[in-house]
DNA sequence: TCTGTATATAATAATATTAGAATATTCTAA
DNA sequence: TTAGAATATTCTAATATTATTATATACAGA
């Protein structure tokens, strides 16, 4: 295990903000940032910030179209590790 | 999907020493905190916090054994976890 | 009981993360 | 070109996390 990428994508996944911007990328193949503030009501600097440690950390990508900015989840394992993380807080 | 509690178990996970932690207990049903502490050579108060920190997630359950304690993964799961993310870290 | 070993807790100083405000950049359309 | 919309960056103050040191608790054996 490569311990210090692991924990890299570990605290980028760990902030609410951010789970919820993943949230509103699963099941689409792409979301534009607007899309994305306008849904979770934050100021656009934050999530713009959080989309950076996102992406920073590989989880997301971006690729700019237009005027708009499109992110989407780069490796669908993402979910696969919110849903055993579901799993253990389903137990408890 | 929950999101605080989520929180708190990508949180717990996010540090080196507790991901070296969960190493130590990978296939093993259980182990003491002084094999632990000992096979990582790191202060045993740093350690002793960072089990806590592991347990209040809920990540490790903890049994008395006479003078000892002995730590364990409590669910699985976990070990999927960090799997997943492997998988990712090796694509890249 | 007393002593030593195993583990936990508390206090603290250093460092990291956070949200929000202000500003900058990039692009489109007029 | 300029104006305005979308997004990113920078700065800062508040808060959280961390490792270290010192101390406390719990238990076993003499």
């Amino acid at each position: 295990m490569k311990i210090e990428e692991t924990v890299k994508i570990l605290k980028a996944l760990a902030h609410p903000t951010r789970l919820e911007i993943l949230m509103q990328l699963k099941d689409k193949e792409s979301a534009c940032v607007c899309t994305i503030y306008e849904a979770l009501n934050l100021e656009q600097s934050n999530i713009s910030q959080h989309l950076r440690i996102l992406k920073n950390s590989g989880i997301l990508s971006s690729r700019k179209e237009g005027q708009w900015v499109h992110y989407s989840v780069t490796h669908e394992e993402i979910f696969s590790i919110l849903k055993s993380i579901d799993t253990i807080t389903s137990k408890s």
